[in-house]
DNA sequence: AATGAATGAGGATTCATTCAT
DNA sequence: GATGAATGAATCCTCATTCAT
């Protein structure tokens, strides 16, 4: 069994049933144990990878925002001019994938530890700026005050995704649409 | 010793070191012999008033909200007109005792226990469909689509309220104009 | 069964459980629960009342000095002279209750913990500084280099136990008359 | 890569590290896989070459020993007549190699050790033996009680160098010193 | 020979909860 | 009513040791 370059893969498996466990169980309050068994293998060989519980949730949440963050590169590469790439933006936020049950509710928990423990908090400032710098740099072009705009619609999306995250069904095409329909009468109302 | 009427007090001095600790702490994670330490009293106790550090949990989130819904009651009753109403849920929502630093982080670890707890949900529901009945009422008087607006206030709301939780700063009134503001760019888009 | 003023009691049967374990193991990789159970307890009410494996140690140790300390103050007053004052201080580091197979072990064993534990070493240190302190003290009447003889003396006794601890015999007289003969050497040498 | 003549050299640079790790913890609570670290393998090589952490530290203790016996072997070449040969026994015990930090601190952990440790109390007892033999050999022409002589020089070396591994200086003229005027005041007083 | 993977037992610590007084 | 005593289960973490490659 001991191959070489387990390392990796070990990580990987870790770091997912750590997300998987959360969203299951809706809270951080999961054992190393119980992420270790899904990941199939023992919580010693989980804490030698990890060093700890926290850098094995940091690291799950990190993933969580690098897989959306790649979404969100993905969407903006094929989109086209400034409302497009607006759109894209949100759409990325929703999509089937990143909407996940499991993964919003991971989330959510996230959220809530980013209140006790700085590196979590560090890792949720780092995403809100990225949006919120996305939404600026495309807003530029439509409205005269971009600035609220964005903070406006990434308010929004925050929203509308704890609420979903909250309510476990998972509105995909609503949520889109009410974000960019908002985004709409915005940008109709301040031209 | 054993005065009468001790347990209305005994209750709430336990409701409020809860908010308090869970405040502090910016996690649920939190002893319920530190809670009756706070509320002066032993964790023996607290458990004898509230049977449990579950239940002791959900009376203090049952507390926030009523505490919330009181302020959204004296607002409409000052309002005048459907717009004026709407602006009162909204400020309400902001408003400084709702917006303490404590509050706003107790409020953010309940949204993450809701998801888990079956009964902290529950009281979930209730208000945001107290906070959805009371915009959508308003809402009639103002645009074809009521409905709508009201998912998007509403979700507006938890938005910036998620927001302001996790930067740990409280800025009421840009929070209350952002909202304001968005609530008027719909209804004159939408008109 | 939970008597009020239980924490004397419950700390004192620790300490002594302590020291027991340690000595019987002859060494300090005794675990909490065996140290809790020797006294009658639990694991999680020793921590209670020491609130660590290491507080408990060292409560353990300071026991040890301070009963040591007793038996020197007491063989202090009976004693007449200079000399004799002497004699009585290196025969209390001799005494039954000092010398007993457990209490050496368990001496030793904090010997070795002083080296990586801070507070650990300023016990010890306080321990050498008070014997070093009272051997001066009666020195000065019977010799022109009370500092010198002081030294040898101290390393002695230390000598003389270490190697008791080590060989699990007690040879209490023995011991004694080892240093006292010593002690007159140097006098009558150094006059 | 399988070299040959590779075992003496891993054998010795393990043992050489696992000195230097006891003596920089100061303590045993030392990891096989730090000590392994610290000799550039693996911990597995390291069980490989010893069958497990004891037998490991024993090597440790032996090696300390017999470095030490070589020191004594090679005064006593030197030395000329009893006194001669008493002081370089006596010499060898506080040179500068046996006197280092490290060395000290190891050796005290392993007296603490030979409390618990058959094997570790069996190889103290011939450094004891050794020691006490060298000593009582050369006193035979100077004293009339070269027992008693050996047994209290024995315990002062011991209790000098107890208290230099504890203090963690090395004041290595001044213990030297100490003994040998403690010897002759013994001759001197005895004759 | 040598490594890194892997395990599993064991230990300190925490804490909700119960209970005698 | 009120307290502090007491427990025991649960959890994180460490580490010696084994093993496939």
């Amino acid at each position: 069994m001991p191959k070489i370059g387990m390392e990796p893969k070990r990580r990987s498996a870790l770091v997912n049933a750590a997300i998987d466990e959360i969203g299951e169980a809706g809270s951080l309050d999961v054992t190393v144990a119980q992420i270790a068994r899904r990941a199939g293998m023992s919580a010693g060989l989980a804490h030698h990878y990890f060093g700890g519980k926290e850098q094995m949730l940091l690291a799950a949440m990190r993933h969580i925002l690098a897989v959306f963050s790649g979404k969100v590169r993905d969407g903006l590469h094929e989109a086209k001019g400034p409302h497009g790439r607006l759109e894209a933006v949100i759409c990325a936020n929703f999509e089937d994938h990143v909407f996940d049950r499991r993964k919003t509710s991971a989330w959510l928990s996230f959220y809530a530890m980013a209140q006790s423990n700085t590196k979590a908090a560090h890792l949720m400032q780092i995403y809100q700026r990225r949006l919120r710098s996305n939404l600026v740099h495309d807003l530029r072009a439509l409205t005269t005050r971009p600035e609220e705009v964005a903070l406006i619609i990434g308010a929004l999306i925050d929203g509308v995704y704890l609420r979903a995250a909250l309510s476990g069904e998972g509105p995909h095409s609503m949520a889109t649409e009410t974000v960019l329909n908002t985004l709409d009468a915005l940008l109709g109302d301040m031209e």
